[in-house]
DNA sequence: CCTTGTACGATTGTCTGACAATCCGACGCC
DNA sequence: GGCGTCGGATTGTCAGACAATCGTACAAGG
């Protein structure tokens, strides 16, 4: 009888907003790849103790966006070209997995490709902000995840793009051509509509060769420019 | 001049050590899925502090070995059918496209599933442990998987197996057939060694379907057995 | 009978403070 | 240049504390 079904509170502990607050930071490149984060420093900086920060801190690097090393505490990931060109691979592997599965997908899964097309397509004619802008963007791509009607492979998907996201969020800061984005996703998915697998992985694959060449220069510039002005 | 490339030290923390004895643990059956763990009597029966098993557990809970829900403890995670069918597709992924990509694949890479298979005959003939036994099976998989040349999509498929683990040493500790699973393995190598691709996929579909109805029939023999001597 | 309010024990989430182990760099010595 | 040593900084781990929350039992009230 009840039709409470649908409610839910998140509640959220300190540990959670600590992470959420440290996500934010690096994902909005406010401090650069390699810093290291300090536990006594943080924990005064955000007025909490020591181990809440370390809980946040193993959050943190089991997302991939920190890296532990023993007795020498936790440092923002430096993407290297040979992990973003393996998480690029991995991503190609499981988007394409899905794309191939479109005909026996649900057709909510499918629906939901078009709509996240729709989402992303007005956030970039109404200029959002590039954190919005790369979150549609993204939601696209975990849509074709999503095909395989997996759940964990949805959240396998999640944590790479994690992992990536402090070079993706570098790529939207420089590059302004989101109609092209646009315009190369819509192109995919008509061409799933159409029924032509093929070339919709074509198409696929072009793409996500070509965001990985985007994040490889981003990367090379950053690098270039941090050690020419140390 | 120096060849020490390949030394390396271990480094083993306290957390890892509590982290493993858990496992080790959990994999052997030596608690119920849903017997909750909590952080006092574990702290004190390993004589350690509370923390470091809030880490440990922190581990495990990341591992899908247990869950936690907040404020109400860790628990060790009770398997659902829909689980496993998820981890089974998610698998059945992967795996698959390691396979289709076995003759770009590195020479090494593909030498390496074929040495996987050996150890798995060896071990199911010198009748090792079923800790063994499952070890030796699940590194084919594995072997499977890496070659997609994915560091990550490998890492990725080893922390699926170890969701299910605990439903997989159920199956082996019943099942006493490891013959039959050798001469499965031994076949799936031996179409893509002979080039046969799609022969290969059809054969691996079915074992891991095989696989899947095993461990449902564990499961819920366990459950049944569980709820008729509570 | 069913609902509501309350008291209590158990457990988690978080904080504080402490200390040994380890790492890093500098300094001095051979 | 290589080697031992010292000191500061930081982590890893520990012990103890307390409020918040949960589960349950139990009393009160319609």
């Amino acid at each position: 009888m009840s039709s409470f079904e649908t409610l839910r509170l998140a509640h959220s502990s300190t540990v959670d907003r600590v992470a959420e607050e440290l996500r934010r930071a690096l994902c909005d490149g406010e401090v650069e790849a390699g810093t290291p984060l300090r536990e006594i420093a943080l924990a005064e900086a955000m007025g909490v103790a020591r181990s809440t920060i370390r809980e946040a801190l193993a959050v943190l690097v089991a997302e991939g966006l920190a890296t532990r090393e023993p007795n020498r505490g936790v440092h923002v990931t430096e993407l290297d070209p040979d992990a973003v060109h393996d998480v690029c691979t991995a991503r190609a592997v499981l988007e394409l997995a899905g794309l191939r599965r479109w005909h026996q997908a649900d057709e909510a899964d499918r629906e939901s490709c078009r709509e996240a097309l729709r989402s992303f397509a007005e956030a970039a004619e109404s200029d959002a902000s590039p954190a919005e802008l790369t979150a549609a963007h993204l939601s696209i791509h975990a849509a074709l995840v999503a095909l395989t009607g997996s759940a964990r492979l949805g959240a396998l998907a999640e944590s790479l793009t994690a992992e990536i996201r402090l070079a993706l969020a570098k790529v939207d800061r420089i590059r302004r051509n989101a109609g092209e984005q646009v315009q190369s996703h819509r192109a995919l998915l008509e061409l799933l509509d159409a029924g032509d697998l093929e070339g919709a992985a074509r198409e696929l694959t072009h793409h996500l060769e070509h965001a990985e060449a985007s994040m490889l220069t981003a990367l090379d510039l950053a690098s270039q420019s941090g050690r020419r002005q140390p």
